[in-house]
Order: C-alpha cells, then sequence, then structure tokens
DNA sequence: GACCAATATTTACATTGTCAAGATAAATAA
DNA sequence: TTATTTATCTTGACAATGTAAATATTGGTC
C-alpha cells in the first residue's frame, strides 16, 4: 500500500467530518436507526473518536438540529420573498407551504429539530436557532394580526403547521386521506382563522 | 420462606400484567427510556417471559397504544356531552380542550400512540382504535361544516390541536410562551378558520 | 530535539432486544 | 390415576448501543 494511501491517524477535520456524515445518516437510516458508532462509522473513525468533538451522541444530534434550524429558516425566508402576492396573509401562506415541504423533504432532520428525539441536546447554537426561527414566524404573524395577538396567532400556526408535519411523516392520518391534496385547503383556513381574530 | 409467598412459575395473568406494568412504566420512566426489559421486571418475570405473549416490544407498545385510544375516545366523547354549550361548535371546543388534556396529563402514552416511537407495531387492536378516534373527530367536524368539506376540516382541527399537543409535550415552545394560557384563544382561532369554511 | 496537549484507537462494561435451549406446571389423554 | 403433551417461564447467549478509561500517535511549542 502506498504511503500516500494511508489514511493518517489524524483526521483534521472530523467535527465537520461528524455533522455530515451524521445528517446523511439522519436521511438514509431514520432518525429512530441512527446510532453514534454508525455515524463514526461512516466518517472512517472509530467508535470513541467523536467524545474529543462531542460530549454524546446527544450533543451532536443538538448540532445538526441547529444546522437544520438555520436552513430551515432561510427556506422559509425565501419563500416569502418569492411569493407572488405579498400582503401579509399571502406572505404567510408561502411560508406555510415552505414549512411542509421542508418536513417533506428532510422527515427525519425535521422530526430530530422539533423533539422526536429526546436525546438532542438544547445546545447553545441550538437553542440560538430555534428562537430565530420563531421569531420569524412571530413577525410574519404580527404583520396580519398586530403585535399584540402575536403570540397566540404563532401558536395556532405554527401548531397547525408542525401538527400537519409530524402527522404527515408519521403516518398517523387514516388512509382515506391525501394530506397533500387537503394541504392548500386547510392553510387557507388557518389564515382565516387569524384574520378573524385581527 | 412460607410456601404461600413462594411466586408460582406461572404468572398466570401474565399478558394483562405486562400492560398495566407497561403503562406505569410509560409514566414513570418516559416513552424513550422504558424498555421491554424493565417491564418485566416490574411484572416480576424474566426478561424473556414477555416472548410468550408479544412478538417483541412492538407489539407490546402497540397494544398499549391501542388501550390508550379507547380511553382517549371515551375522554372527547364524554366531554363533548358536558359541555354546556351544545352547538357543534360548542362540542367541537369542548372536545379540543379535552384532547390537550388528556395530553397533558398522558404524556408519554400520549407521544406512543402519536408517532413518537416508531418501534410501535400497528397492530389489529390499535389500528381499529385510531380509526375509531379519527371517525369521531370527522363527525364532530361535519357538524360544523357539512360532510363534503369534513376532511379537511378534521385536518386542520387535528392538526393543530395534535400540533400545540406534541410542541407542548417535547418543550419546543420559546420559554416566553404560556400554552395553558393561549390555549382558548387557539381553539377559538381555529374554529373560526373552520365556520369561515362553512 | 524534547515535551506536552490534542486527537484517535483499543478495550471494557452495562444496557438493550431477540433467540434458543432448558425447566416447570397445567391440561389432556390413556 | 398416571403418562404425555402443551403452554408458559427461566436461563444463557448473541450482537448492538452509549459511554468511559487506558493506550497510542501526532502536531505544535519551548
Amino acid at each position: 500500500m502506498p504511503e500516500s494511501l494511508k489514511k493518517p491517524y489524524h483526521h483534521g477535520e472530523l467535527r465537520e467530518a461528524l455533522l455530515q456524515a451524521g445528517e446523511a445518516a439522519l436521511t438514509d437510516s431514520g432518525l429512530v436507526e441512527v446510532s453514534l458508532r454508525e455515524i463514526a462509522r461512516r466518517a472512517g473513525v472509530s467508535h470513541a473518536a467523536p467524545k474529543h468533538h462531542f460530549a454524546g451522541i446527544g450533543e451532536l444530534l443538538g448540532e445538526i438540529a441547529a444546522r437544520g434550524y438555520v436552513n430551515f429558516t432561510d427556506c422559509l425566508e425565501e419563500a416569502a420573498n418569492a411569493s407572488a402576492e405579498q400582503s401579509p396573509a399571502g406572505r404567510m401562506h408561502a411560508m406555510s407551504r415552505a414549512y411542509l415541504r421542508f418536513a417533506a423533504e428532510n422527515r427525519a432532520l425535521y422530526s430530530l429539530m422539533f423533539g422526536k428525539r429526546e436525546q438532542c441536546a438544547t445546545t447553545p447554537n441550538l437553542a440560538k436557532a430555534s428562537i430565530a426561527a420563531w421569531t420569524q414566524l412571530e413577525t410574519a404573524v404580527a404583520a396580519i394580526v398586530g403585535p399584540q395577538k402575536a403570540i397566540n396567532g404563532a401558536l395556532l400556526v405554527w401548531s397547525s403547521v408542525h401538527g400537519m408535519a409530524q402527522l404527515r411523516i408519521d403516518r398517523k392520518l387514516p388512509p382515506h386521506i391525501d394530506p397533500h391534496s387537503s394541504l392548500e385547503a386547510v392553510i387557507r383556513m388557518m389564515i382565516a382563522g387569524l384574520l378573524a381574530e385581527a
């Protein structure tokens, strides 16, 4: 074996490599099946190597979730700005659609971000990123119902969209329901509920 | 040790005992921590004894979830009938409140029922009980928006109430939010969204 | 060049879920 | 009543996991 192919004892970028391997393992194996040892295998290191970069699997998952939140917030922002209808309600509709789309396209990551794995540790990065997401939502809602009722309004929005996303991911909806075809109607009703309060 | 205290080799009612021990373990240890071996310990039998009554931990959890659904459906029915306001919207409000109450009082069981543990197997009992719950909800919604729009309406209701319940259980709401105090307002807005569609 | 701290590996241990092989008792048949 | 079968429970084993401790290797610093 030539010297140039021998893998070095020190990885060099292991922390970043573990985060990426973790994200890949998440989409491949699913949230429940993913394990610290498997992530280490994917990164090509021993099972105990992650210890020097993360206190445990919880911290690793927490950092992955934090990165997920950043991406998530960007997606929503982008969708709102790209919306044809630039009224507050129109922007909210676009954001809701983007929310559900993100959840459908990142099932395991979404479940991790929103509590399906209790091992996931609330790291400072995660706390910051998740608060940013909430603030974004609350701001968008305030543009509809005013700052006074923004909290309750945001709770309605988040609850309905999160509930639908999670029920869909977990396949807990009865078989005669096609969530995709009902999606627009549910968002419309939810916003109607907001407007009634405004 | 007197003969009368010596525990018999055969339990006699192990299946039922395991279900009850499982429910108890669920509320004590939480959904994530609960294990088949711990349930067996609680029931006072060896770790492999459950095998003769349940194919695996998934089946045991599935049966526990099924019993949870039955209890859940009863709670909602009872709340709707006990409601002072007997209009369809009033009954729906009472049911929503009962839903959130059930979730808050049975956190681990609720999370089990609604998909937080993928190991949970969909046994025939579970399938039947969960469909009954959905039917109950859809009927109550149909009384508000008519049978035509009942599916989408029920999806809105279930999504918002489930989302709020799960976010609360997982403590994923930002600290400045007190879900309990927002509860009534969110339910009201959700029903307003329904009525707007009617 | 010697030393030290950071980073990886190896080994070990307590858990878990599941399976296979025995032990025990209850039900059934002779 | 007695023998046999069958259901139930225990014991022991296996692979897998997360975590911790001890060891090896390397890069940076004096």
